[in-house]
RNA sequence: GGGCCACUAGCUCAGUUGGUUAGAGCGCGCCCCUGAUAAGGGCGAGGUCUGUGGUUCAAAUCCACAGUGGCCCA
């Protein structure tokens, strides 16, 4: 007969999750699941694509996890979805990955490789590293259709960005401008930020500084002080900048005039200057000035002056700031602002090129000292000495940056802004803040920077005619084969990448003569932003594509507003004015287990299959789910051990339910008892369980694991802790009366319908239980737990009056707990009485309703509600602010006080009857209504009792010769159960037990007392078939054991 | 320089629209249970919520300023 499969007490979950997705693999489970969804109605989601340039991390596998976890939810609720996984294939970091494989460190060893050889070689790590992706997410238990990946270096991707390029193009938005750089003179390479995240790119280096004294045209021996740490851009200088609003000073010294700010006097002038004048630095604009190398080629033709600029500080050096726009960001910028004359003094190798004098052909890496020479004789020197401060450094090779001037090619981002703006106002964002940070990204957007000077990317599209200076855009490979030069040479392209591309020219759309393409790349966040239309055949008009655009939903690290969510919300806004996607949901970072970033030469890095094969997917999923979006993540083991501890909480109720289920060979299919005939106690986890899946239902819905998460985690901790414990022996009633059975069939509705809810979170652990609890009895119900539908609750099995009585009860235990604690009298004695005060009738009478449970919990005989004539309570009153607050406002705290004074005793009578209660404020009489009065039971010093809140319970603990039989007795119970299992007795094994009394006859007759008392009990707890008032046989296991203070020796043999 | 977000027990974190005994897990101390047992459970000690000022009858919660940390943009 089909039936339960034992469970094992402990759970390995790698080697569980193994069987599993063999199991998964062997059934097809996965392609089931979207052949039975296929015609539904779509839920469409777009998968990010991962760069292809690494395995993956335990930060990556919280993101696939959220990915996973709302696919495999929708899936459950029917949705028809896409399950298309991405991998970034193109990009700087993957061609900095090859040159460390192949050993190179700059950018002229890939041009000796050969461009076709570093390109083989990128695409081989792309296939690598994305075989590898795949079956670590696998791994994972990710769902999606994994032979159906996407590759942003497609050509397909790259066809769809030219399109999108062309139609910027279209709009006037595409140009060719100049961006400061931070460069790397080594390897010849810009280090653009984008692709810095998170590495580090600081170091503390010493430099030479240097003081100038430039001297003000047109004024006898008056200079500008000046001062730079970067000499090798002196030579580019074309301006100085001040403060107009900071104060400057005019310094005498020697009987030449200095001017600077005042707050660098002193660090500058060091007691030797005089300050004569202060002036507002508005004084010096406008005024010219002879720059430090006049006489050189590159420095005729244009005046040098001082300018206004409101960053200018006085942290270091001395409030006049040497300008050259061709040598740093900001310094472009304020060229831009004022017309500045603009020299780039070097190229991309640190040269110096034409028009520097003898520093032309030179390295600035060797020029320091030639500056100094010339400057000293120029004599315009003031002080040269050794400056240490952080600087940025080349993440690669450690040289120090140099900042460049370099043409790249833009996309405005003027015309397109309000619009996205607009579009981002539709998007739900989870969290909230996550519109507001898009919006501040897009308000302060720069044009768009898409050129790159590398190899393995987008090749532009861009095609450039020295005859006539047109720049012809390519927008699809069909064009491109249209006005190739030789049509063939397109047709036969391996694949549209470098160094193959560069071979095709075109005829210039404008003149008709040869242009070839420019040698840039693009960035790669035009790969990843393009997706949504590459991957669903935009360009040939497929209808598929209106089916799944715009996305449902898509997930990311916060970081990628500026970056992917960016990409994709600019490129959908161009082509199709709309918004890419509907939903967001964004996270933070992974940390380690003590909220430290995570770093290799920390020694505290977690590779990701490690973790797996040590914690299991399913906790690492759990912990996952369990974080908060919001915040950063902290990974690790101990944290680990945690969520599995509270997981075998789940697996140990399961596995209580299965052995007791083979033992009584209950049959689910085979029973079925009415909720109303059910116990209170199976009602009572009924509604609670209703409202969990309510509740967590609601919490997916807005993208909320992190609540439905902790809703399971106390639902698994009432069903463990309340709801078992308490009707655990329901469970062994041997003969299946409707008790035994209710209890069985409700436990059995709890644990399947649980382990479906739960079933998106931990898709290994609920299959295992699934295959089971359901498939083991039921071989037509789906063949997977992944196959079932989305749990539906019913409301008005959502007892709430039930679920507040019950959660009284536990109140009440808790502490009648303490007052045990206090007592130090063990919950093994009974004793005779309880009292409690609670607060209201109808808490009373739910509490009278479940006072079976409250009862037995605290081994107590009887229990009585107090009211305000118990002599063993005092009582407070307080008033309830919530509502007298808004009623009385300020009055409140001398109501408070008057309430105080008030004859506590009187007024909880009051209240009892339902009467008002009066104070006198002011000499006004105030009546307070029963409800807005709060009457807190109190203590009495001289009984054991445990309050909270103004509820209270009190033991009476007058232990009678009846009781205190009663208590050997469970001791008795207790030590017979010790030697059952000492002697590794099966569960159900029949016994004889022998209680042998050596002791004096008063103790003989204490005994024999209790088992005349209670010696059925105890041989109906034990499974003993007798039990025997003499000393056991020999061949009895046996022990010595203190029974309330007598010594017996207890024996037990299997009965034959 | 601008903006955003945090700061709650030894640690990691909850705390719903402001309402008077501020919670959990881990850790710690003590204990219980023994038919979920190399499991399970309970009780307790720990904070006055970064600081200051304000609004309010009432502030961990709202406002301002300061401090510390983090992120983003310049």
């Amino acid at each position: 007969m089909a039936g339960f499969k034992e469970v094992s007490r402990d759970l390995d979950f790698p080697s569980m999750e193994h069987r599993i997705l063999k199991f998964w693999e062997d059934t097809a489970a996965f392609n089931k699941l979207v052949e039975k969804n296929k015609d539904n109605p779509r839920w469409s989601f777009i998968d990010g694509p991962i760069t292809a340039n690494n395995p993956m991390g335990v930060h990556h596998a919280w993101g696939r996890t959220y990915k996973d976890v709302y696919q495999r939810f929708k899936a459950m609720q029917g949705y028809a979805q896409r399950y298309q996984n991405g991998f970034d294939c193109q990009g700087l970091w993957l061609e900095v990955e090859v040159e460390k494989d192949l050993g190179f460190d700059s950018k002229h060893e890939i041009e000796e490789f050969g461009l076709d050889n570093f390109s083989r070689e990128c695409r081989k790590r792309v296939e690598h590293f994305s075989t590898v992706q795949t079956n670590q997410s696998i791994r994972l238990g990710q769902w999606m259709d994994w032979d159906n990946s996407y590759y942003t270096m497609d050509d397909a991707n790259i066809e769809h960005i030219w399109y999108f390029l062309k139609r910027c193009h279209e709009k006037g938005w595409l140009y060719k401008g100049w961006r400061s750089m931070p460069w790397c003179i080594r390897c010849g390479t810009s280090l653009s930020q984008h692709e810095l995240v998170g590495t580090d790119t600081y170091r503390e280096v010493t430099h030479p500084s240097i003081t100038l004294r430039l001297p003000v045209k047109g004024r006898e021996n008056e200079y500008f002080m000046v001062w730079t740490t970067t000499p090798w851009t002196l030579a580019a200088n074309t301006a100085l900048a001040v403060h107009p609003d900071l104060t400057y000073v005019a310094a005498e010294s020697n009987g030449d005039t200095y001017y600077l700010s005042k707050g660098t006097l002193e660090s500058v002038g060091r007691g030797k200057l005089n300050a004569v004048r202060e002036f507002a630095g508005a004084e010096l604009v406008g005024l010219e000035y002879v720059g430090p190398w006049p006489d050189l080629p590159a420095q005729q033709g244009f005046a040098t002056k001082v300018v206004g600029w409101d960053i200018v500080g006085e942290e270091e050096g001395t409030g006049i700031v040497h300008i050259a726009p061709g040598c740093g960001a900001e310094d472009y910028e304020l060229s831009q602002e004022h017309g500045l004359h603009v020299i780039v003094p070097i190229d991309g190798d640190g040269n110096y090129v034409e028009g520097f004098g003898s520093l032309s052909g030179r390295n600035i890496t060797e020029t320091n000292e030639p500056i100094f020479d010339t400057l000293e004789e120029a004599g315009i020197v003031y002080r040269i000495e050794d400056y240490t401060h952080r600087y940025p450094v080349c993440w690669r090779c450690g040289e120090e940056v140099a900042f460049r001037l370099v043409e790249e090619w833009f996309i405005s981002a003027e015309e397109i802004r309000s619009q996205m703006l607009a579009e981002n106002q539709t998007v739900d964002w989870v969290p909230e803040y996550g519109r507001k940070r898009m919006d501040d990204w897009l308000i302060n957007m720069g044009d768009w920077c898409i050129s790159r000077k590398r190899f393995w990317g987008l090749p532009l599209p861009f095609y450039h005619c020295e005859d006539c200076d047109h720049v012809t855009i390519v927008g699809t490979v069909a064009e491109l084969e249209e006005r190739a030069t030789d049509a063939a040479k397109v047709r036969a392209l391996p694949e549209l990448h470098r160094p193959w591309i560069d071979e095709i020219t075109i005829n210039c759309a404008d003149c008709g003569a040869e242009a070839s393409r420019i040698p840039e790349v693009g960035d790669c966040w035009l790969d990843a932003g393009i997706v949504p239309f590459s991957t669903l055949g935009y360009l040939e008009g497929s209808a598929e594509w209106g089916k799944w655009y715009p996305a449902d939903w898509v997930s990311e690290m916060r970081e990628q507003i500026r970056l992917w969510f960016y990409a994709l919300a600019f490129m959908s806004v161009t082509l199709e004015d709309v918004r890419p996607y509907r939903n967001v949901l964004i996270y933070e970072k992974v940390n380690d287990e003590h909220g430290r970033p995570m770093h290799k030469s920390h020694g505290n890095a977690i590779w990701f299959d490690d973790a797996v094969e040590q914690m299991g997917a399913d906790v690492m999923r759990w912990l996952y789910c369990e974080s908060n979006t919001q915040q950063n993540l902290n990974f690790g083991y101990g944290v680990a051990a945690d969520v599995k501890r509270r997981l075998l909480l789940f697996w140990n109720v399961y596995n209580f339910f299965v052995t007791y289920a083979r033992l009584e060979d209950f049959d689910p299919t085979k029973v079925s008892v009415p909720l109303e005939v059910r116990s209170i106690l199976d009602r009572w986890i009924i509604a609670l369980l209703h409202k969990l899946v309510r509740d967590v239902t609601d919490d997916l819905e807005r993208f909320d694991a992190y609540s439905a998460s902790r809703r399971v985690n106390n639902f698994i901790e009432q069903l463990s802790t309340w709801y078992v414990r308490r009707g655990r022996r329901r469970y062994w009633k041997s003969g299946q009366d409707r008790d035994t059975l209710s209890a069985y069939v409700t436990l059995y509705e709890v644990l399947t319908t649980l382990t479906r809810t739960i079933a998106p979170v931990m898709p290994f652990l609920t299959e295992e239980v699934y295959q089971n609890l359901v498939r083991g009895v039921d071989t037509g119900a789906p063949e997977s737990v992944h196959h079932t539908e989305w749990p539906r609750y019913n409301a008005s099995l959502i007892d709430e009056d039930l679920l507040a009585h019950m959660g009284l009860a536990q109140q009440v235990v808790s502490l009648g707990r303490a007052a045990r604690s206090t007592s130090k009298i063990k919950v093994r004695q009974p004793l005779p009485e309880m009292l409690v005060h609670v607060k209201t009738a109808d808490e009373q009478a739910g509490l009278e309703r479940l006072q079976e449970h409250i009862l037995s919990e605290l081994n107590v005989k009887s229990i009585r509600f107090v009211g305000p004539d118990e002599e063993l309570v005092t009582y407070e009153l307080k008033p309830r602010f919530k509502l007298l607050g808004p009623k009385y406002g300020r009055q409140v705290k001398a109501i408070a006080a008057a309430l105080g004074q008030t004859d506590a005793q009187a007024g909880a009578r009051l209240v009892a009857q339902g009467e008002p209660v009066s104070v006198v404020v002011d000499g006004e009489s105030i009546e307070l209504l029963p409800e807005e009065v709060d009457v807190q039971a109190r203590e009495r010093a001289d009984y054991s009792v445990a309050t909270e809140e103004g509820y209270l319970v009190a033991l009476h603990t007058e232990i009678t010769p009846e009781l205190e039989r009663e208590g050997m007795a469970r001791e008795l119970i207790h030590h017979i159960q010790n030697l059952r299992r000492e002697a590794d007795f099966a569960l159900s094994d029949r016994i004889v037990t022998y209680v042998g009394v050596t002791d004096g006859e008063a103790d003989q007759a204490n005994v024999a007392a209790m088992l005349s008392a209670h010696g059925d009990a105890v041989a109906q707890e034990t499974l003993s078939l007798r039990v025997e008032p003499s000393v056991a046989p020999e061949d009895a296991h046996q022990e010595d054991v203190d029974l309330n203070g007598i010594a017996v020796t207890l024996g037990v043999e299997r009965a034959s």
